[in-house]
DNA sequence: AATGAATGAGAGTTCATTCAT
DNA sequence: GATGAATGAACTCTCATTCAT
């Protein structure tokens, strides 16, 4: 009664091929040990982000991670209480530089549909810079759901001052605060969303987003689908 | 240097003082033996279904499953393939008994407007019904990538179809068929990331819509968010 | 310090493509029941030995058995006690078998020498029609040891007699009964030796003898390697 | 129909009463970090010999090889890559033992026939000294076959040098290399095959050879069987 | 007598974590 | 602080054997 059939092995890429980065950093070399400490605690967290866009959380083993960043195995726990520390720790960091990269982008708009365009392709520019983010990102809820949650929170934060400025502008209309609230998390959606959909086409760790697709997005919030007069 | 706080085990909960379920069907009185097994692979399901809800894909071990389901470990090889195999199959069928169930409170309604409400709704009514399913497809992309592609492919596909439909009724004006497209996977973002949504409030594997929020949505959707005059 | 090297799965072949035989023979068509009891237990003698001389004794598994002879696992226990017991089963029959063909090979020659010659070919010629028993012979020692015993026992007895007529006819001097039984058993030694020196060039379970090995043979038995006169 | 008999678990020795030798070297004890991963190199190799000897190599599992050894299971893969590593070391290392040990014997002779006589009895004397060394030896063909096929290869190199080196003497006469080389298989196949003979008698592993067979055996190879003059 | 699903002991292996050096 | 070997619990999976039908 087993199903002999497709979807034999159907998990995570062995990833066997991707060529591993040199030694993060030269931590050797340190001048002090504040210094020394510090670089160390820089490869390990590399090491670990890099592993983990590549193979996913679930294959990121300590081993990995300290041979990566050229230390010993103990060393690692020197630096973080343990492995789940360490993968608690990549969202948030990485989530606080994305939110400050699309957040650059978008303040060079006027208008919220133009910060929130360049908001959207700023999302899509930095996975171009950082690709292990969007793995990160995504298989965080399974692995890192306290690190995700909050990573969820800030960012909604950051769209709800952006959006009730809009609305005392005036540029936004008809809403009231909390159903603002449910658009910003449409919007977060789509942004994520669209990544897949991305991945449908390409590579699944390298999103990459046609014009096209930022214009309708862009046409969908501004006068909405189905009623737009 | 090491983070001594919050992190510990941060990820699943314990999981071990989770009630288990008694054994999920008496397949011991079963009348004859294509009824036994067919009462066996049924209890190795939603045990296994019950338990990926419960503590996620990772913690989902053969030992646990075959215990709820009340048969030895060797037992379980007798119905699927592998570990791997089973978690393949949880999405595909749930999957479709979801969107069985959404297509059946959509077609009540007889705009699009009204028929996307209900669709939207019925997600969520399924999610009460099947507690377990929202975590199942939440972790698919990182445990059972190929199940996911595929229940996304069915998901857009019927998206996908009925909005053509209103295209040609005239219901829907301004896109093309290929912007028609970014709307379904930002609608299929939408209630996803709604459903986290509703998980900063109440219990993760239990979110609850309320119906204000059904309301924005809609708003959202019928006449955008900027835009509206 | 581990071996990262050569060595990895220096086991047997894993043999997956070697062309399984038709089911080995139709007992559903048996006249009575007496007659079905007899192909059965022949169909599940004849495919462990094919199995065993494809694949080794330890990848001989009741269920490989049981496939290849066509009836249900369970069946295997009406006809043996266990899978020990089959294996124990193999070479006593097969050896017997060997022994009768290598015994008509050797009686068409008339002095020890033509015979012994006849015999050391016979041996050879055997393995060509039965590819299995090099095979089953070879790792009897480890997988059925008592059998091995026994055949060996066989096999020394049938020497015996052959060489003590050859001792009473004059044809061997200088070698007491005892001295004689230390030449049976280098003659066994060396056919099966001869065996192996014939795997080093050809297939590992094909062994082929040219000519000029049984004559070199020959020579060293007859005139021993060194004082030769 | 099945054979109640005899034959029940006619396999290995039960060996479950088998005693046990202390733990093999008390690496605790050790100097410094390297002596102490040597000790348990060595430790762990010779247990698993040890239990290789006693109950075969298929018996042979990890648990009892590092049981002995007195270490975790998890520290035998510190030393070895897998269970089929180590196995396949085994006659490697103890053969070249064995050949070095009977060369020594054998060079203590001044004929060729002496060389022989001293090298048959070094032989068995070497099994005398390292018990295990039958059993490995006999079913490395099953178990090891790349490891028995190097071992051939370097008995048979060793005894090629040592035979032509007595046909340039002019001590062996009458045969041209090839057919060296099969008096070399027949040699090799005799010391193996008597042990055999002596398993008859002894134990199993303990073969002990008489003086009077090795002195058949002489005569056997020096004047051949039967046109013996 | 034939079936084939259920069983469960036991296998090899991995890996986060500890700790003596 | 850095090291890396030792640990052992936990994992998935196999398969000879049993037994109700």
């Amino acid at each position: 009664m087993p199903r002999k059939s497709s979807s034999k092995a159907t998990k995570a890429p062995p990833a066997s091929s991707i060529p591993e980065k040199a030694q993060v950093a030269n931590w050797r070399n340190a001048e002090n040990r504040n210094e020394r400490g510090r670089l160390i605690h820089e490869a390990l967290f590399t090491a670990a982000a890099e592993i983990v866009g590549e193979r996913g959380y679930e294959d990121t083993s300590i081993t990995l991670i300290t041979q990566r960043a050229g230390v010993a195995q103990g060393t690692f726990y020197n630096y973080f209480e343990s492995r789940q520390d360490i993968l608690d720790q990549l969202l948030p960091r990485l989530g606080k530089e994305m939110l400050s990269y699309v957040g650059q982008c978008s303040r060079q708009g006027n208008t919220v549909l133009e910060r929130e365009e360049l908001g959207f392709r700023g999302f899509y520019t930095f996975l171009k810079i950082h690709p292990h983010f969007f793995r990160i990102l995504n298989e965080a809820p399974s692995f890192a759901p306290r690190a995700y949650q909050a990573h969820i929170e800030l960012v909604r934060s950051g769209y709800m001052r952006f959006l009730k400025r809009a609305m005392e502008n005036g540029e936004i209309k008809g809403f009231d605060e909390r159903e603002i609230e449910v658009a910003a998390f449409v919007m977060m959606g789509a942004r994520l969303y669209l990544g897949h959909y991305a991945a449908r086409v390409g590579d699944d760790n390298d999103p990459d987003i046609p014009d096209w697709v930022t214009q309708a997005y862009c046409k969908l919030i501004s006068h909405g689908l189905i009623g737009g007069a």
